[in-house]
DNA sequence: TTGTAAGCGTTATCAA
DNA sequence: TTGATAACGCTTACAA
C-alpha cells in the first residue's frame, strides 16, 4: 500500500494542503517548509494517486485513441509519434480498436462522455458520422480526427492531402511521357480514396489528357484486388502504359500480376504506389511511391487534442499535410 | 456535466447507497425499488464515473502495455488481439512505448506502482531486469511478460518456442537434402535470437551434421545486415547451400544480396525466414517461414494479467506456444 | 505562510 | 430492505 499525501503531511508535521501546494509547485509555501516536504517526498518516493487527483481536478490525463483497425498501413508509426508527443505533455493513450464495429465505436466514444478520458483521437476508418456528430455537438466533448473527415460538422482534423498525392503520382507518370495511366483504387465511397481520384483527374486535365472511365479500376483493398485489377484492365481496347495504385496490398497484387503476364516494370508498365512502407522497397523493382508524413500526422494530432483540452487556440482547424513523391525504379524509364 | 449517482438517488427518492447497489446488481434491494431506479438510470443514460469508482474500489480497469517499439514485427497483430480480449473483460490498454529508453521504462513501470493501472503487460524488447525485478519482488505488482523472459525471477510469461522454431526451420532445410546451412541472426545476447540458434544446433545434432561456427553470421537486425551477411558468408572456404534467417529485414537484405550475386533461390540457395509478415509473401520467391501464433500470444497475455488481477490461478506460469512452419517457394527444390 | 474543511463521485459499513 | 455516513486520496476556497 503506497504512501498517501496524508502520510507525508503527518511525517512532515504540516497540513495536507501544504503538501499539496508543495508537490504541485504552487505558491504559498515557505522555502524552508517546501524543501522539507520535498525531501520527505523524495525519501519515500511518494507518487500522488492520479485517480484521486483526477477526481478532484476533474481530469484524467488520458486520451482515447479510437481506430478501426490497429494493423492499418502506417498506423504503428503514427501512433508511436502520437504517444511520444502525448507522453511529453503528461498524457497517456488508451487503445480503442473498434474493428469497424459500430457498437464498439459507440462504447468507446462513451469513454469521452463518461469523462473517463480527457479527449479522443479518431484515426482513419470510415466514420460513423452520426455517433461523432452527436458527441461533438450535443456535448462539449473533445475530439480530433486523423486521416478521416467528418461531414456536416467542424471537428479539428489532421490529414494528408490525398488529392495532392494523387496529383503528384499522376503528374510524375505523365512526365515520363506516359499518357494512358490506369488508376487502381479501393472503394470510392472512402473519402481518402476518392481524393486520390480527384488528384488523378486534375493531373490529366492539367496535361490535356482525356479522362477515360475504363482506366479506373475500383476494387477491394487487398492483394487479390490488385492482382485481378491488372487482368481486368488488360481486357479494354486500349491498354494502359502506367499504373497508379493507391494502396500497398493492391500494389503487391498488381506487380505480381504484371510479372505473371510476362511484362516488365517499368519497361512495359510504370507503377507508382501509395504509402512508403517497407513493402514498397521490397517489391521488385522498388516502387516509386507517394509518401505520407506519418510522424508529423501523429505529433500534430496529439498536439491538437492537448491544445483543445487546455483551451488553447488551434491555428488551422483542418490541417492538411503535404505528401511527398519518392522516386524509385518502378517508374523511371 | 453528466448526472451523478447522487442525482439519480434524488430523482428516485432513495439513498445513494441504494442506487449503488441497484446499478451494481448487488443484493439487498427490493425488486420494485431496483426496477424504478434502473428505469431512471436508463432514461437519463446515467454512466458511473469510473474515476470515482476506481478510487473507492481501488481498481482502474486499466492495463499498461509496455513495449520497447510499437512498430516491432507482428506487434500490431498481437496488440489487437490483446486489446480485444482485455476489452471483453472490461479492461482498457494504455500504450507505453519505451523507445528502449530506461528512464521512460521506469516511468511507465511506475504507473503500476502508483495504482494508475491494475496491471502491466511487457511486450518484447530487452528487459531492464533490474526495474522489473524490483517491481515484481519489492511490491506486489502484477506483471505479465510476452515474448521476453526475466532472469532470476518468476513472472508469468507467454512466449513462442523459438528454439522449436529454429529447429523446424533447420530440419526442413536438412530434409531438402541440404547439409551446409548458414544461420543469419541478430545479436546473440537477445534471448529470442539465442534460442533460435539453440534450435538450429539441436537440429544439426539430430541429423549428425557437424556444427560449423563459420556458418553463423551475427549482425544487426536490418536490411543492410542481411545484405552484408551474404557476402560475408561467401568468403568462407566451403559455401553454404541454404540459409535460415531469423528476421524479416534480414531476409529482405539477404535475398537481395543473393540475387545481386546472380544466384537463384531456391536453386542455388534455399532460404527460410522467421515471422509470417506480409513481407515474406512479397519477397520473390515467396519465403518459407516459421510463423508465430500472434493472436494467441496477445489473447493469452491479456487473459493472464486479468486472471492475476482477479486472484485466479494460472495453469502454466511460463506458457510456451508452438510456432509453425509455412512452406513456400524459397525452400522447395 | 499555513491550516481547516468542504468537495470530487463512488463504495462499503453499520444501523435502523 | 433501506438509509446515513465514513471512507478513498487529492485539490482548493476560505480562515487564521
Amino acid at each position: 500500500m503506497p504512501l498517501t499525501l496524508k502520510d507525508i503531511a503527518k511525517i512532515a508535521g504540516v497540513a495536507e494542503s501544504t503538501v499539496s501546494r508543495a508537490i504541485n509547485n504552487k505558491p504559498g509555501v515557505g522555502a524552508q517548509t517546501r524543501e522539507k516536504i520535498m525531501e520527505i517526498v523524495r525519501e519515500h518516493n511518494y507518487q500522488p494517486n492520479q485517480l484521486a487527483q483526477g477526481l478532484a481536478k476533474r481530469e484524467t490525463h488520458l486520451l482515447a485513441l479510437i481506430v478501426a483497425d490497429l494493423t492499418g498501413p502506417g498506423y504503428s508509426e503514427i501512433i508511436k509519434s502520437m504517444e511520444k508527443t502525448a507522453n511529453q505533455a503528461g498524457y497517456q493513450l488508451i487503445i480503442c480498436n473498434t474493428d469497424n464495429n459500430l457498437a464498439k465505436e459507440k462504447t468507446y466514444l462513451n469513454l469521452v462522455g463518461q469523462h473517463r478520458v480527457d479527449g479522443a483521437i479518431i484515426l482513419g476508418g470510415t466514420l460513423a458520422n452520426n455517433n461523432i456528430m452527436k458527441l461533438a455537438l450535443n456535448q462539449d466533448e473533445l475530439l480530433v480526427l486523423v486521416n478521416c473527415l467528418a461531414e456536416e460538422v467542424l471537428i479539428p482534423t489532421v490529414l494528408v492531402d490525398n488529392a495532392r498525392g494523387g496529383y503528384l503520382a499522376t503528374v510524375h507518370l505523365l512526365e515520363q511521357g506516359l499518357e494512358k495511366i490506369a488508376l487502381v483504387m479501393g472503394p470510392a465511397n472512402d473519402f481518402l480514396e476518392s481524393e486520390k481520384l480527384n488528384g488523378y483527374q486534375q493531373a490529366l486535365a492539367d496535361y490535356n489528357i482525356p479522362f477515360r472511365e475504363q482506366l479506373i479500376i475500383k476494387t477491394n483493398l487487398s492483394r487479390e484486388g490488385g492482382y485481378n485489377a491488372f487482368f481486368r484492365v488488360m481486357k479494354i481496347d486500349e491498354l494502359p502504359d502506367g499504373f497508379f495504385v493507391t494502396n500497398d496490398l493492391l500494389a503487391i497484387g498488381l506487380t505480381e500480376a504484371i510479372k505473371m503476364g510476362g511484362y516488365l516494370i517499368p519497361g512495359d508498365f510504370a507503377v507508382v504506389g501509395y504509402g512508403d512502407s517497407i513493402i514498397s522497397a521490397v517489391i521488385n523493382p522498388a516502387l516509386t511511391v507517394v509518401a505520407e508524413p506519418l510522424q508529423q500526422l501523429g505529433r500534430l494530432a496529439a498536439e491538437y487534442i492537448i491544445k483543445l483540452i487546455n483551451d488553447q487556440a488551434i491555428e488551422e482547424v483542418i490541417r492538411v499535410l503535404e505528401p511527398e513523391l519518392i522516386i524509385r525504379e518502378s517508374s523511371s524509364p
